[in-house]
RNA sequence: GCCCCCUUCGUCUAGCGGUUAGGACGCUGCCCUUUCAAGGCAGAGAUCAGGGGUUCGAAUCCCCUAGGGGGCGCCA
């Protein structure tokens, strides 16, 4: 089996491709197959070297590693290159394929201007008619084309599209389709620059590269019967193919910047983990008979199978992706936690906390229940730095008539303590809330709020251990004066 | 306008002629608990888009309608 993932560089990597590129890559893994990376850049006006290179970021950030394929750096790995279309098309590769179609009648060339096809179209549609190319090329005499080509005229290479009959094949994930041929128009093939189109260059280099397997989304359905007439006309055998089905936004549209991140990029920056990426985008269109929503490592390449694809299109739902990049986030080993958080830390400048203790242990306080990297710095901030006091926090907890007692009362408990750590410092609370008649929580919680400036937080003498006695101290004063 | 695809709890889905229509996220309640989470338990939530058939029996098979999505580029 060789399944690849041919994605055109004019963008980032967005959820859609990601989607398709991990599911060829399960593919492959399950089926011990190759998988191919091929740079589907004949677009010559959006095609960017930049696009590129953060492709290949993108995919190596999910673990999607290539068998075969365009590499960074310029560079490639396979039998079966270059792996660059625009580098094939430099070959010539393309070109002589379009030749051999036009030299056994199966294609043309025509000579019309791209102006000339928008007003047909233009005109096709105010009259409700099908926008389909009228043919008027097909059969021009020399003289025809003398006259254009005196005009300097630059052809394209249209496929020559039969009028009657259909075109179909069996859905992996769709079963049968079926596209009657006189909805079809004589698509171009090779543009007048020379460069291939994208459904020309697909099939030459699918059938090239000896691809078996074609899975990708439902958005190239109606470019398929098309493809399969071109293997029809060179007379090979067309490939297994498969239509995922799309991802669409929360309002039921096609997924969109105006959804929100779009691009694998920006949920790595948010602070997502590319297992929770991989186990999400898995489970949008598809799942296995147990319904299984979490995947340990190596479980996914095991279980994927095109059997569990839908046929219809996902919501992307942002709030499970949440839930589970916390059900990953806590599968990390301490160390793993600490370093992934480490740059977000570092944004913030939050370095060396006040006590100076390890940064370490504060991060990993949080670990249990962050559901995003980014969102740590603001939960932890006030180790580092003075403590911002929420207005709701103070006003819930600290304006009542006994804080002033318990924080003073607290302050004095705290001060006597010659070891402070989180059991001496618990002792010394319920000690003071016993003597005082005060119920745990009736301390705890202005203790807390007074010390960090909110009423959520990490467990509450750890907290006060790495805030420091010294530290603990000052703010106790701050808020007593507060209230 | 034409072509194609799709339709089970709010969302992701299981189901493949006979099920109390199952699971997950989210939601509600309880337990745990110094807070927030996490965890445990319980619960609400789908007359299977609607209408016709076929059948003893339909979410499952067929037809129609509606809604949604995709496409109709010298973009991919």
């Amino acid at each position: 089996m060789r399944v690849r993932f041919a994605p055109s560089p004019t963008g980032h990597l967005h959820i859609g491709g990601a989607r398709t590129a991990l599911f060829n890559y399960l593919l492959a893994k399950k089926h011990n197959g190759t998988f191919i990376l091929r740079i589907e850049d004949t677009d010559e006006d959006r095609s960017t070297a930049e696009s590129t290179r953060s492709i290949f970021e993108s995919m190596l950030w999910l673990g999607l590693n290539w068998d075969e394929g365009a590499m960074p750096d310029n560079k490639e790995k396979g039998a079966y290159g270059p792996y660059v279309q625009s580098v094939r098309e430099a070959q010539g590769i393309y070109r002589k394929y379009a030749d051999q179609l036009v030299r056994e009648g199966n294609a043309f060339h025509c000579y019309c201007s791209p102006e000339e096809l928008e007003e047909s179209r233009r005109k096709a549609l105010t009259e409700k008619r099908d926008p389909v190319y009228d043919g008027r090329c097909r059969r021009l005499t020399g003289d025809q084309r003398g006259a254009f080509e005196a005009q300097g005229r630059k052809p394209v290479v249209r496929f020559m599209m039969p009028k009657d009959g259909a075109v179909g094949w069996a859905d992996l994930v769709h079963k049968e389709m079926k596209f009657e041929n006189k909805v079809l128009s004589d698509f171009i093939i090779q543009k007048a620059s020379g460069y291939p189109t994208y459904n020309f260059a697909c099939v030459i280099d699918d059938h090239l590269m000896e691809i078996t397997h074609v899975i990708r989304g439902d958005d190239h359905i109606s470019n398929t019967p098309l493809q399969v007439h071109l293997y029809a006309a060179f007379g090979w055998q067309v490939p297994e193919l498969g239509h995922l089905s799309m991802i669409l936004g929360p309002d039921g549209t096609r997924l969109s910047k105006r959804h929100g991140a779009t691009s694998v990029g920006e949920y790595r920056t948010q602070g997502y983990l590319p297992e929770t990426m991989r186990n999400y985008l898995a489970l949008l269109g598809w799942s296995n008979p147990e319904s299984q929503q979490l995947f340990k490592k190596g479980e996914l390449e095991e279980k994927f199978d095109l059997k569990g694809c839908q046929k219809s299109p996902a919501i992307f739902d942002p709030v499970k992706l949440d839930w589970m990049n916390g059900e990953y986030i806590r599968t990390l080993s301490r160390e793993e936690f600490v370093g992934a958080t480490g740059p977000y830390m570092d944004q913030f400048g939050l370095n060396v906390p006040l006590s100076g203790v390890p940064r370490a242990d504060i991060v990993a306080l949080e670990q249990e229940k962050c559901k995003l990297l980014a969102e740590l710095p603001a939960k932890v901030e006030f180790f580092f730095k003075d403590p911002v006091y929420d207005q709701a926090a103070v006003d819930s907890t600290l304006k009542k008539p006994e804080v002033p007692a318990i924080l003073k009362g607290v302050k004095e408990a705290y001060c006597a303590l010659p070891e402070f750590k989180d059991v001496q410092i618990e002792a010394a609370t319920r000690a003071f809330a016993k003597a005082g008649g005060f119920k745990a929580g009736q301390v705890f919680h202005p203790v807390r709020v007074a010390l960090s400036g909110r009423t959520d937080g990490p467990t509450l003498f750890k907290m006060i251990e790495y805030l420091g006695k010294e530290e603990s101290l000052k703010r106790l004063d701050k808020a007593l004066a507060l209230v």
